[in-house]
DNA sequence: ACAGTTGCTGTAACCGGTTACAGGAAGTCA
DNA sequence: TGACTTCCTGTAACCGGTTACAGCAACTGT
């Protein structure tokens, strides 16, 4: 037999489906002997409401979707699970798609999310921008994550990568390298141009000549980057890199190649992995809190379901995290300790 | 003005909701014409068909709940990116849910999963699993990842703990070991158990002592261990670790002690986390392939859905991946190797 | 010319809830 | 006692789709 519906549960109880649905829904307006019965009757068809048909008449889901690259690792998982704990102490559930990069496959996505969410986040950093926009349901409260610019008016969280680079520079000059040399990421990556630019608006802020390598976010990027720079004796005294793998491959070159770190020369990375803690000596990094991002995306969108219009654009600036590659040269000091 | 409807666009058509639903949803059986004036109607008025209704009207979600405890990290990401992958393949969105440890909550979170989903994909390790049975709904199509042991007739997946430590010790007495000792986990952890479990029978098997070092799958309690191990010259020449951040531990105070691995002793940890292959030297540990198992978990589901009736229990059993710390000892080498 | 197909279209019931509204019983007050 | 509340309950419309069924037109074959 099918599963109980309300108006098995009305029969059962020899009422109507109208106080059986008060009853569920802990309404005060029916007469306590009545609600015992139905109680009775609910638990002895082992009925259960059921959540769609819900949604239908309320016009509401209470739900949110997720719509997010295909991402691995850390990230992902921080990031979900921010949007989680948001969620659920609101009552929301999550609705996870993966938007691919072909545009028609993503329109399909978003499509898809009508009539089941009451709202959605995106991070698609890499869809042109205009023709996601064109497709978000006009009435449908949306939050962005880190996508790249665009006109319109939607509510949106992004890391400032900008500000967080020229951190990074000032944290070395401060320590008082000069010769800092900036290992980039891939150029069609919006966060590792917004890293090198940053950098170089610095550089040029102290009046410090730049040095930009390419790479592409692959440890293997930055053992060669530390091999090019040991080539030309120039006197290089600080790396930064675009994301900490590459930080780490330049590392252990650097390291290997004879050169001390962070005594001869500073390494910084970017995105604080669980690794860049690990590895000895530890690495300076830029960290940016994840979960709380998740979370700040979920709280607005909330808002907006709620009838709220805050439609800001909110920057967060990741925070240094300073360990042991990056200590500043009069303090430096060059001893082998071991992974802690 | 609210998002239209499919009557908005049968009146703006002049035909039918009959017609209009037919088109939206590919049917032949449209004369071409209507078919071009429906089309041109839908998007005049931008209609996006409403998911839940559909679903209603269908008793079809495309939807498959998924019911995930609290974890971070690599393991979560890997699983949920399986399932993801499976599920857009047929069709099918994710609905996520964590599963708290307060087993009244966790009721609730199931039963708004109805009417919601066509199944669920549950893993709690950590309730009782015949109260998580109990609260199943009973028609629903469900695939239980790793549970603990249950009596009731569930399609399910889990790792083969038991197995996986019997082949590592296997692998250690074919490479000439002979004194092994286990860094099991916490008891209360049913992996963990298992695990003990495993090097215990297989020691047995091959006629060996046991020695087992209470841990709690922490770094500090490899470190420690490695402490007691070197303590008593007992002659130790391999440590099999519950899991690779304890490996890690022990491998490096164990180093650091003045011990060579795999020299004097060989390392061997569970997990394969990303740290394990990018420590030097590199790590030999046990491997489960997550997303894979993320994506038959998916698959099963999906065949119960579409109405098998598979409900066995499929074991699987991890992966040696035989690194440096490993080495047989007629083959060990010492040499300072860097990270590759 | 007529019965039998075939092909397209519309009406209306249905999915499983919620809730506006109406109506009956009981209580209140003059 | 009659008018007015108040409280509880049931009927039926509605949310926005799908689809069985019926109806109609045009075509087929004899």
């Amino acid at each position: 037999m099918a599963v109980a519906t309300i108006r098995d549960v009305a029969r059962e109880a020899a009422v109507s489906v109208a106080s059986v649905s008060r009853v569920m829904n802990g309404h005060d307006n029916v007469r306590p002997e009545l609600r015992d019965r139905i109680e009775a009757a609910a638990a002895a068809l082992g009925y259960v409401p059921h959540a769609g048909a819900r949604n239908l008449s309320m016009a509401r889901a209470n739900a949110i979707g997720v719509v997010l690259p295909d991402i691995h690792g850390e990230f992902f998982s921080e990031l979900l699970r921010g949007m989680d704990r948001a969620a659920s102490a609101q009552g929301f559930q999550l609705l996870l798609s993966n938007i691919h990069a072909d545009p028609v496959h993503a329109v399909a996505t978003l499509k898809t999310m009508r009539g089941r969410v009451d709202g959605l986040v995106v991070m698609a950093p890499h869809i042109a921008s205009d023709l996601l926009m064109a497709e978000l349901p006009p009435g449908l409260p949306v939050v962005l994550i880190n996508c790249a610019d665009h006109p319109g008016s939607r509510a949106e969280l992004r890391i400032d990568n900008v500000a967080a680079a020229a951190a990074v520079v000032d944290h070395l000059v401060a320590g008082g390298r000069t010769r800092i040399a900036h290992l980039a990421g891939p150029q069609d990556n919006v966060d590792a141009r917004d890293r090198c630019k940053g950098y170089a608006a610095a550089m040029a802020r102290h009046g410090l000549p730049t040095r930009i390598l390419a790479g592409d976010f692959m440890e293997d990027a930055g053992t060669a980057a530390a091999a090019t720079l040991m080539a030309d004796r120039d006197g290089l005294d600080a790396l930064f890199a675009a994301n900490d793998m590459m930080a780490i491959g330049a590392l252990v070159a650097l390291r290997r190649g004879g050169l001390a770190v962070p005594g001869d020369v500073a390494v910084i990375g970017f995105d604080d992995i669980p690794l860049a803690r690990l590895i000895s000596p530890a690495l300076t990094t830029m960290r940016v809190d994840i979960m709380a991002m998740g979370e700040r995306a979920l709280v607005r969108l909330t808002a907006l379901i709620a009838g709220g219009s805050d439609v800001a654009i909110e920057s967060t600036i990741p925070r240094l995290v300073m360990r042991e590659t990056s200590i500043p040269i009069t303090l430096s000091t060059d001893d082998q300790r071991g992974t802690s």
